[in-house]
DNA sequence: CTGAAAGCGCTTACAG
DNA sequence: CTGAAAGCGCTTACAG
């Protein structure tokens, strides 16, 4: 069947293309009595607007792209749900692109950046080194790009981000078992090459340093932000000549590998090893034992990076360009304990 | 800056439009020499097409949409997954839309699907009474609908789908569990107006039937499909005066969440209380103790669907309109054992 | 308050 | 092999 384009309301409704648009888009600046003939038309043809047509004309999509490196992580969702709550309320939908934790090799995302048609790009956790070439594309179409959660490469150092101090928060975290009395404290960061924990392992080591303490070659372990990876890495640790006595995962999805690792090599949670986690996704409150873990505050994430995003969109630029710090927070369950003696 | 279009190219490379079009889309079809010299305009310019003047002249826009009841649930992260990895490798991107549990209402999601322009719509597991308006809108734009994870509502009959024997799957794990000696089964499902549930639900009543075993008043329990609804329900179980020795969990998130609540309540799983689940989410595996669940191909689901969502695309209309079942199967962990004698 | 017309940036028969 | 021109479905000054 044929399309029902505003030309067959205008028909119908013996007025000009002009008019029907009036009244769809300034119902006030036409005369009631079309108007009334238009809304018949309108709903007797069934008309819904074109949108792609319109998009063209007005020169927007109202599309805003996510790139990220993992959907399936729970903390992303919860940046996700952040960000869809405050976007949606204004009109906009989401492409959602996954780099598969930063597998993707730059041209790839960049080949996404600036071929597909979004209003902007929000970049969570998913930089590493653009091609400069797409970003100086990037920044000619006026494509804002906000980034969301890590701290920037140099590269994007002048594009607006909202995250927490990742670097302070592990060294809080770090601190904190070291205040319950461990000194062999092993980090399992990502893969090397993925921004996600970079940060965090950058903390741990300031931490470790400060305290005068130790990292031995093989205490920082390979987890692949997976549950399999980290259960790997921990067997590692354990079979470490110098085995750790707290294990400090760079996300919770790692420290969930911890903890199942440590029951499957028939230890107890936190009397014969701590598990610290970060993230603070929705699984850590109900693992066993419940995960001690420093918590991002992920939704108000989302909502920030949307908001600069709406806003960056509606001046045609990014407006303010400072990277926004949101708290981090200690949450204490029972994953940690004092070393066994 | 202005932004660059293919008339700028045209002019630096001394062609018409139409050349630079050809370069683009068919390079074979110009001669070796102009084709250079367009190339290198183009380069110059850095000119990139725009896609939305593309979409429109073309008539789609290489955008799927999928609307699922949740992005943070690792089920639907797996078909997501499924989903993104054929319809990636054929140049679409994807548009996501959560109904929140299918607690948006009608006109909402109707709204999406008739508004936005996406060249096909994929609905997982959020099938409810749409206005037949919209159906029938939607049939009229020939846009292609297919169904995935769940049998679907009658307005949705005529659609391609592909699902697992939701009522067999249940029927069997119900099974499993009066196999170990239970008789006194509980059931825990979703909201009321979820359709994420009631198939599965409707399986357990009939195994239950099947087995002339009472479901008194109390047994089948709302989770709200969240880790604290399931807690919730899992406790006011536990208080039931005629307390179930088994329950079963309509997904994994649920049964994660009885499973704490069992601990919380000083209870061994499986010697106090067995749990099963369903899905088999990568945390089950991982899970204290390990869960015994019945899981859904989530990943060949995606593939499924996406796979039938092209086909339709490329023809116009959905080619297949049967329902398309996948298997499902049982995965005996630690979390079902025999009823406390 | 309404209409005629230009134009958004492409693609694609149609000529030549 | 290449160009001139139509047209995709809207929106929006500009007249009247």
């Amino acid at each position: 069947m044929k399309q029902v384009s505003i030309k067959t309301v205008a028909e119908l409704a013996g007025v000009s293309i002009a008019t029907v648009s009036r009244c769809i888009n300034e119902p006030d600046r036409v005369r009631e009595k079309t108007r009334v003939r238009v809304q018949e038309a309108i709903l007797q043809t069934g008309y819904e607007p074109n949108t792609i047509a319109r998009s063209f004309r007005r020169g927007h999509t109202n599309l805003v792209m996510v790139v990220l490196p993992s959907v399936g992580d729970p903390f992303f969702t919860g940046v996700l749900r952040g960000i869809r709550s405050v976007v949606d309320a204004e009109g906009y939908s989401l492409i959602i692109s996954e780099t598969q934790f930063n597998t993707m090799n730059a041209d790839e995302v960049g080949a996404m950046l600036v071929t597909r048609q979004a209003d902007g790009v929000i970049l969570l956790a998913s930089i590493f080194p653009f091609g400069s070439a797409v970003l100086e594309r990037a920044g000619r179409r006026a494509q804002p790009i906000v980034i969301g959660c890590e701290t920037i490469s140099a590269a994007l150092a002048g594009f607006p981000s909202v995250h927490i101090d990742n670097v302070g928060a592990a060294r809080e975290a770090t601190a904190y078992l070291q205040a319950q009395g461990h000194t062999r404290i092993a980090f399992i960061t990502a893969q090397a090459g993925s921004m996600l924990t970079r940060d965090r392992e950058a903390g741990y080591r300031a931490a470790m340093e400060a305290a005068g303490l130790a990292v031995p070659e093989g205490w920082v372990a390979e987890g692949d932000l997976s549950l399999d990876g980290a259960i790997r890495a921990t067997q590692a640790l354990l079979d470490h000549p110098e085995r750790p006595t707290a294990i400090f995962c760079g996300n919770d999805e790692m420290a969930l590998g911890a903890l199942h690792a440590a029951r499957a090599a028939g230890l107890d949670v936190p009397r014969d090893l701590s598990v610290m986690g970060f993230d603070d996704i929705r699984y850590a409150a109900t693992a066993s034992p419940p995960l001690t873990t420093m918590a991002q505050p992920a939704e108000l994430i989302g909502e920030r990076v949307a908001r600069r995003m709406l806003d960056a969109i509606e001046a045609g630029h990014a407006t303010n360009r400072e990277a926004e710090i949101v708290p981090h927070r200690l949450v204490v369950r029972d994953s940690v304990g004092p070393p066994p003696s």
